[in-house]
DNA sequence: ATTTATCCATTCATCCATGAATACCAGCCC
DNA sequence: GGGCTGGTATTCATGGATGAATGGATAAAT
């Protein structure tokens, strides 16, 4: 009746996203960091504002309705103007201090990151560090993380990426299953040993297709996708398997297997969204991992 | 510190940009139907949220800063959005009830539309009329009106307009004065009488220049911008002046002067926003209005 | 058939955001 | 200077939004 005057509340909108979203309002409520009779409320208050039904409800939650399906562009540009409002002020935050939020892929983070950021810590305690470890690609785009450290170059549109240098693999055991096993001298011996490999991960296996390796799901005797408990396979002796340089170099268990085999190597890249990248707490957080991150490449 | 999780309230946003706007925390408050307590924590959480200074608190009021400028364009893009989302829910409206908002000049709100929205109201109580009356040209772009019947051709893109036909323009005085002063019986003989006309508004001095009147703010005896008031004068006998044919037509007590000198017409136009035109609730306004005024056009 | 895991609606005590009231400040006009 | 008219900041009692808990319903899994 009368509630057209006061327009309507402009967090129904962000309701009515995260609802429309995840279809359902649990789903929207632990999106939004809210709760479920909340998030239900807020969208009976929107439909009424509007005087029109948005969602079906549905048993398995809520599904949009030709009305609401008519407001998602709009509520989505919304969105992208709530996140453009966001990066221009976290790009123009002065000062060393706040949160940054960093990804990585699982095994960097694992592995390599926590020396560097432990130093980072030191010079720049105002800093608070959220690690992300994952290798969705998207999550630059909608701010889910400040910095990226990828193994492939970022291609998005208003990204600015470096390439840092490259992280070399080789072969690797542990010194108790080569005791026990035999030392491979020839490419030929490898096929005498299990071989730790990947399961789906297509883009692994077609690159060892395509330097001449016989690598299909078959020929591993050991699978697992997950890179970091790859490398625990083989630290835990269950066979031959590849790594990262550095990675094993540090560890006293394992042992290269020096067979030259022209294996590929992992390009690092760190990205940021352009407008973060002169903020002087991103630019600190960026110069820390490229210095650290500098003995592990070649 | 850990704030950046759950992103910041929508609702800020919305209150800077009132702020921003109306340049004072009152002001804004005002606007948007809150208090000034309210919106000046608002302010504070928002630039607390962001670790940054968007206001230089002025004794005048709040200026923004140069983050708050940055700010600006994204918040505006989200306000439009928001436009955009209240305009197609509105248009999808279905169903003859709920509030609508005309907007017309100050007389013809006063003297033509009363009658015809009786009427409307008989045939569709569930719809309730917001009748403002204004001559601001931008309202229906921000949905400040869904309706707006003007005395000019409206140009913003976005909006359908109807030409409905002119208001014929006349010269008249009350009976009273014309027994008392005399009859004027050619155009030489206005100029023996006091003249009722405006004081800034450029337009119809202009309008009556060009076609051949000495108008200029000295001429007039009385001077008043305002149309309703400015013909309150003629009917209270203080002299000549110009009003509309159907309002004085319906008048007893106002005698026109039966001097051809080529006055012009008043063109009328009907406008909404695109979005709105057809949904049911609009074009039965739409419609009656330019049933009802049809009457009073030439 | 039973169990489990979803999901939504409802209730109710809690607590936080709200706004009326007030104090206070800076210009401005007389 | 005194009164007036804008403004902002602060306080405090209150009402409304909030979320934990509960109930009920449906679909998938055992």
């Amino acid at each position: 009746m009368d509630k057209s005057l006061s327009s309507l509340d402009w967090t129904l909108v962000r309701a009515f996203l995260a609802v429309a979203d995840t279809g359902s309002l649990s789903g929207a409520a632990r999106r939004l960091g809210g709760s479920q009779p909340t998030l239900g409320r807020q969208i009976r208050q929107l439909e009424t504002a509007l005087g029109q039904a948005l969602f079906h409800r549905r048993p398995k939650g809520l599904a949009l309705t030709e009305n609401g399906r008519a407001l998602l562009p709009g509520a989505q540009k919304m969105q992208a103007a709530m996140h453009e409002i966001e990066l221009t002020a976290a790009g123009r935050e002065t000062g060393l201090s706040g949160p940054v939020r960093i990804t990585a892929s699982e095994s960097v983070s694992l592995s390599i990151l926590p020396p560097i950021l432990a130093k980072l810590r030191l010079e720049a305690p105002g800093i608070s560090i959220d690690l992300v470890p994952s290798d969705s690609t998207e999550n630059l785009l909608f701010r889910e993380a400040d910095i990226a450290l990828r193994m492939y170059r970022p291609r998005q549109l208003e990204l600015v990426a470096r390439h840092l240098g490259d992280i070399r693999l080789g072969i690797y055991a542990s010194r108790a299953y080569l005791d026990r096993a035999g030392r491979p001298e020839t490419a030929l011996d490898l096929f005498d040993h299990p071989i730790i490999g990947y399961d789906r991960n297509e883009e692994i296996i077609r690159e060892l297709q395509s330097r001449g390796f016989p690598a299909t799901r078959e020929w591993f005797a050991f699978r697992c996708d997950s890179h970091t408990v790859n490398w625990e396979l083989v630290r835990a002796g269950c066979g031959i398997g590849f790594g990262q340089a550095g990675v094993a170099q540090a560890d006293p268990e394992i042992e290269e297997i020096p067979i030259d085999v022209n294996l590929p190597v992992l390009p690092v890249w760190l990205a940021t969204h352009q407008a973060l990248r002169h903020s002087p707490r991103i630019a600190m957080v960026w110069d820390a991992l490229a210095e650290g991150m500098a003995p592990h490449l070649v």
